[in-house]
DNA sequence: GTCTATAGTGCGATAGAC
DNA sequence: GTCTATCGCACTATAGAC
């Protein structure tokens, strides 16, 4: 699905071919979430989602998952505390939504380059799928960062071994090159997963100096391949 | 003071010259904090501030500042309720003696590099200085990290100002090379700024993998100077 | 200088009306 | 399906004993 994107895509041509975006993703978690939210009708549930999300952002993305309350979360969304908790069963169980949809989407993301047959080029389209995702998705990866501590143990491991496997891919890839020892490909990969965590974590920074996603991608681009690739 | 630096100095050569560490920092905060901490006599003092501070950093760096409470903190520190608020004003101004010391700490490293020749190098030291530096005080810079969005605004102001001091003086180096337009300076500034913070935020990841400070310093100085050195 | 005890506040969650 | 009202609890901060 993804063999019409030349190598050096940009966030325009990801859009057209990526599943998960800011509109449709709603109906995704509804899904997901279908046996634990006690509203039927889809219309206002995806309504009501939708508020309750980014409501759920906008305050735990400034004061925290756990110093926001839930009266705060009613007033932002206009519902009351009985009417939100046909939603949610529980506070903790918001964040696990949250932390869920993140990792089914990064899951998702691994296998879209598989047929890519250079691995500097797959390098390259793995670092600009993470980088255009989180742009796409910023202020759900930005909870998980932020809030992936204080989810309860179990999911937190599970939240640790989706980066994990997620950099081992990409270090795997750079080892291919031939060019660096395991540890060293270790560590470039960590540094490409910086790259990215950084684009959506400091976004006020890129903001500010008006730098945008595509400009980014490339110099993040630029300086990984300028060390692996074998022409250069 | 850093004459007697090479320029690809190690955290052993590191720890020699610098004036701050694990150690004497609790001098150095008991010192800005004289007027509101009501203790006077020095040893108790410094004892029990190495107690809280600790004791915060191990609550907080696991599940957030807000949902570590005074009385957990008193159950790790063996402190009373009453014993604590001898040593701060407020639990949010716990926070601030954190966020003010790593600022201060921050600031006084940008000059120790102003005498070294090429620009080139003086990114180098920089780079290795402050991840040396995150190495030693890793706990601060984490908590500063991860707590900063919940500091009042106006902190919060002063914390995104100081990144921003320091990403323009790399930014400015990188300039100076002449190799690079301004924002393709300001965007690998930032990478370099990404390196340093994965290495404190990811530290699980690079303990998991044996990987040590001075092996990361090497792998993030061998990729920016790559892609900088006007040798290359 | 540190303790115990408690005042006062605001929380997450639920019951039951409509 | 959403509301209002309320329960029981845990919190920050302080007062006063030693």
């Amino acid at each position: 699905m993804m063999e019409t994107l030349p190598v050096s895509f940009t966030l325009a041509q990801f859009r057209r071919v990526t599943p998960v975006d800011e509109s449709n993703i709603w109906s995704f978690v509804l899904d997901r979430n279908a046996d634990r939210i006690n509203v039927k009708r889809r219309g206002p549930a995806l309504e009501n989602l939708e508020k309750i999300f980014v409501a759920t952002f906008h305050l735990a993305n400034t004061v925290g998952f756990r110093a926001m309350t839930l009266r705060d979360l009613c007033r932002e969304t206009g519902l009351s505390m009985g009417g939100l908790y046909g939603y949610i069963q529980s506070k903790d169980q918001l964040a696990a939504m949250i932390e869920d949809a993140v990792r089914q989407m990064s899951e998702q993301m691994r296998t879209w380059f598989l047929h890519v047959q250079s691995p500097v080029d797959q390098v390259e389209c793995l670092l600009r799928a993470f980088i255009y995702s989180s742009e796409i998705l910023q202020p759900w990866l930005y909870f998980v960062f932020l809030e992936s501590r204080a989810l309860p143990a179990e999911q937190r491991k599970v939240a640790k071994e989706a980066e994990l496997r997620f950099h081992s891919q990409i270090a795997v890839l750079i080892e291919a090159t031939g060019k660096f020892s395991s540890d060293a490909a270790f560590l470039l990969a960590s540094h490409c997963m910086a790259f990215v965590q950084d684009w959506y974590v400091k976004r006020w920074k890129y903001h500010a100096a008006r730098i945008g996603v595509d400009e980014f991608a490339d110099s993040a681009v630029r300086l990984i391949r300028s060390h692996i690739d074998p022409r250069a």
